[in-house]
DNA sequence: ACCTGAACACCGTTCAAGT
DNA sequence: ACCTGAACACCGTTCAAGT
């Protein structure tokens, strides 16, 4: 729309914002440039090719993810106080998710910061650096694994394509037999009535943890 | 090369082949169609679009997957088998992660089938179909982020590609400010010597396992 | 320094046509 | 039933050129 000078930052922004809203999908460096109002190579002098841009769009909208604070509380918390923050940045970003798969996340700075942020909780943790770092990355994908499943599912911002998405996930699975996959058919039952987010994010945040709980306590070294 | 007549089966087969030795992106309609050795069109007759190839591939890829048998252990192995299961098939086909980010997995028959066993497993373990569900969604999730960190990346066979991926991850990491990124600059140095893969499945595995037993402590009814 | 325009080598897909 | 060929509307990216 405004015809002002491009920065990096706002192609960024404006392609996370295109993302979020249309799908990953939808972001081309043509329809970006469209959308800038701007000729279809401009957006190359910000960023030296689309990996680059996807990077840009991870750093942006991970910006706002605080450091983690002094260690006045145990790792356990300060640990779970940082998995919420993710999880609203995702529900705030709907592509951000997608973005991670489609990136080589470490190549983005506030994801290294997130990495050595929470390898550092679990090195409290008294687990060493290689368990710490396969569970920090399991802890990625279970977050964006969360908000892949997530009963508000897509890139939908209105409560009726929430309702229209989870209709089609719930058609796609009564159209199986339901005497070869009685428990799915079972299961998309439950999506006719509306799912409450917030119960459904505690049980994944509780998922995430116990599954780190019960790795310190077995190849960690300090006390809980 | 052979001249045969084409078939879904072996349309599948050879994408999929394509898939694993030369990753996800190599396999286009038209790049596959000169692997078959006929012209770009001609995979359409087998498949309406490239959605439901890729949706073949994953079906041809879980084939093997067998189906869960008695209930003479208790869920915990049972479920503990299956996972290893998986991971086994998911080393034989490097692409399957990516192909199952990519699709819309529950539209696999073989997919649902192995959530329909997984779903069994839960219930025997007390938890309800919402949160069997969830934690089935979590529990797939989780094998392929293992996949997907594993120490021999990429869709590298030869032991040389996975030592270059893995110098190139290390490279990536060291690039980093060791001061502001002390944690992941100190795990790249690990990445040095050769890893030793079985003792990363067998991590992999016991987290994924911890979260869902401490789940079903917590959430179930059953006795464990 | 910042942006444009034309061009290149790719995509997925439709549709009419061949055997 | 199974496959081909031409055509369409897209991609990402390079490169020379404009201001």
């Amino acid at each position: 729309m405004a015809n002002e000078r491009l920065t990096r930052q706002t192609v960024a922004e404006c392609a996370l914002r295109l993302a979020d809203s249309e799908g990953l999908e939808a972001v081309t460096i043509r329809r970006l440039a469209q959308e800038l109002g701007v000729s279809p190579m401009a957006p190359y002098w910000h960023f030296k090719n689309k990996d680059e841009l996807l990077l840009g769009m991870t750093d942006h909208a991970l910006a706002p993810l605080p450091p983690i604070g002094e260690a006045t509380d145990g790792w356990q918390r300060q640990l779970r106080g940082m998995i919420e923050t993710v999880i609203g940045i995702m529900r705030e970003h709907p592509s951000l998710a997608a973005l991670l798969q489609n990136i080589d996340a470490k190549k983005a700075a506030s994801f290294a910061r997130a990495t050595n942020d929470t390898l550092e909780l679990l090195a409290r943790a008294g687990l060493g650096l290689q368990e710490s770092y396969w569970v920090a990355m399991q802890l990625l994908q279970g977050i964006t694994g969360l908000i892949a499943t997530r009963p508000e599912h897509h890139a939908s911002v209105t409560p009726e394509q929430a309702a229209e998405s989870r209709r089609q996930a719930r058609l796609t699975m009564e159209a199986l037999s339901p005497c070869e996959y009685p428990m799915v058919v079972a299961y998309a039952r439950t999506l006719e009535e509306e799912p409450d987010p917030e119960r459904y994010y505690a049980f994944g945040v509780d998922l995430i943890m116990g599954g780190i709980e019960a790795i310190a306590a077995r190849y960690g070294t300090a006390s809980p």
